[in-house]
Order: C-alpha cells, then sequence, then structure tokens
DNA sequence: TTGGGAGTCATACTAAAGTACCAAAACCAT
DNA sequence: ATGGTTTTGGTACTTTAGTATGACTCCCAA
C-alpha cells in the first residue's frame, strides 16, 4: 500500500515536470507540441504497462490466496492444517510424524479427521479436494 | 497478433487525434495546456495498465500448459501418463481399474514404472512432482 | 521375421495408509 | 477454576499401496 502510494506521487511529480518542460520547450520554439505530446503519451503508456505487469506477477506468484474462512469453515485445526500441507508436499505420515516431532499413530489420527473433514476417501483425494477449495498452495 | 496491430494502429489515431485537439485547444485559448497533457498522461496511463491486464489474464487462464517433450523424456507411456492423471484425480488403484477397464495389478504395475520414472517413493510425491514438472494440470 | 517395447495380468509378498476406540495432557476462554 | 477443544499417543485391526517376478499378447520398426 505504501508502495502504491510512493508510485503514484512519482506519477504526479513526473507529470508536473513534464509539462513545465513541454511549456518551455513550446514557447522557446526547441521541440514541437506534437513531439512533446507524444513522448509524454508514450512514457506513461509504458509506465502503466509496467506497474500492471508488476502487479500481476506477483498475484501469480502466489498462484491462488489461499482461502482461510474456507479452512475455518470446515473446522480443520492449525495442526490439521500443516499435516494436511505436507501430505500435498508428497510425505508419508512417518516422514510428517519426524517434521513436526510428533509419533505417527498423532498423524494418522490427524489425517483420519482431515480425510472426514475434506469428505476424501484417501489422502491423495484430499490433495485434490483442498487444492480445489483453494485451502492450498496450488 | 491482429489484435496488437490494431490496437497500436488505433494508439497512434487517438495520438494523432489527441494532439490536433491540443493544438487548437492551445491555440483558440479554451483549455490550459496543462488540462491537455495530464489528460493525455492519465488516457495512456490507462490505456498501458488496460492493455497489460488483459493479456496477462490470458496467461492466468490458460494457467499452465503441460510440458509433453518431459513426459517423453522421462519415458512415461500414453497409458502410464493416464493412470498418473487418474492418480491426481484422487484415485484409487481399484477406481483406476475400473475407469480404465482393466485390471487392478495392470494399475499397480502402471503406478510402480512411474514412481520410478517420476523419481518418487509414494503416489502422493508422484503428484507432487508431476505438476512440479508441469506434466500435470496444476 | 524377429526382437523389443507396451500393455496386460497373476501371485505372493511387505509396507504404508486408514479406521475405531480410547485416554491423557495441554490449552484457552468464560 | 472448570469445561470444551486441541493435541497427543497407544493398540489392534482392515484396507490400500507398492515391490518383485514371471508370463502372455500385440504391434511396430529394423
Amino acid at each position: 500500500m505504501k508502495k502504491t502510494v510512493f508510485v503514484f506521487s512519482s506519477l504526479i511529480v513526473a507529470l508536473l515536470v513534464l509539462f513545465k518542460f513541454s511549456k518551455y520547450s513550446y514557447v522557446s520554439g526547441d521541440v514541437s507540441l506534437e513531439i512533446v505530446i507524444a513522448v509524454i503519451a508514450i512514457v506513461f503508456f509504458i509506465i502503466g504497462v509496467y506497474i500492471n505487469k508488476r502487479t500481476l506477477q506477483k498475484e501469480k506468484l502466489s498462484s491462488i490466496s489461499i482461502d482461510y474462512k474456507k479452512i475455518e469453515q470446515l473446522g480443520i485445526s492449525k495442526r490439521e492444517y500443516e499435516v494436511l500441507v505436507q501430505i500435498s508436499d508428497g510425505l508419508s505420515n512417518k516422514e510428517i510424524a519426524d517434521k513436526l516431532f510428533v509419533s505417527e499413530s498423532t498423524i494418522k489420527t490427524h489425517v483420519s479427521s482431515l480425510l472426514v473433514k475434506l469428505d476424501a476417501k484417501r489422502r491423495t483425494q484430499a490433495i485434490q479436494k483442498a487444492k480445489a477449495l483453494q485451502i492450498i498452495a496450488i
């Protein structure tokens, strides 16, 4: 948000500078009005393209924003969600257990309740559903 | 491509019109030069933003194109690929077997060779890797 | 025409995954 | 402080998943 304010402030300043310059140029007869206007048009066109590119690229990087409300709606707890993420990363129950410093049976408990909450029969289906619901990164 | 040419032609025409208008306005004294330039800047800025948005949105819609070359490189056969897609859809071996009208042991054979080719230990890891390699839809 | 890849299937395993049920800490809000 | 949820863990069991091996058919290119 701060960035946006900064960018737009810069734009306004640039506009003022350009307009001062154009007036001076026109009056002094160094540069024709057409060229000044053309330059302004092109510059602002490029700025527009650039700004938008950055914004959309950022969107694309995070791919899809995670729907935290849906996670809550489904009653998925914090720990369960952590397990879900690890599942979608292709880890086994044992590997998840080691990573989260708990026993494998704990992970099994979490997985079972996740399957119920996501209405899935298998962990692979849970991955598919979770991605469709946009509660995990795609 | 045709669209791009059309858009840019339109832009040039718009530029010419604006510049004629600005010259007239300035000479006739109806509108101040500052405002004309500001309008031009804003208009072209908006055009820049808009054009880029359309382009990137299209990219985003097609999400990610499947890398068929990579599938070939990995030596994944047609049937194996079909199985891979069903796995990523969350189906069990039995369900895939029924869907493709073959026995479960056939699917197991395919899955095993898929795991080797994708260098995965589990089907969930195969899903993750296949998506990372962009050989299945995300 | 023949060797090799692709696809099919079976048997017999082992290893994970998942279910059911229970239970005890730990945490958190009223 | 107390009740409800979360997190943790265990046992015992069933179901899938995955491995290894061998075998048969089909098709296609050398």
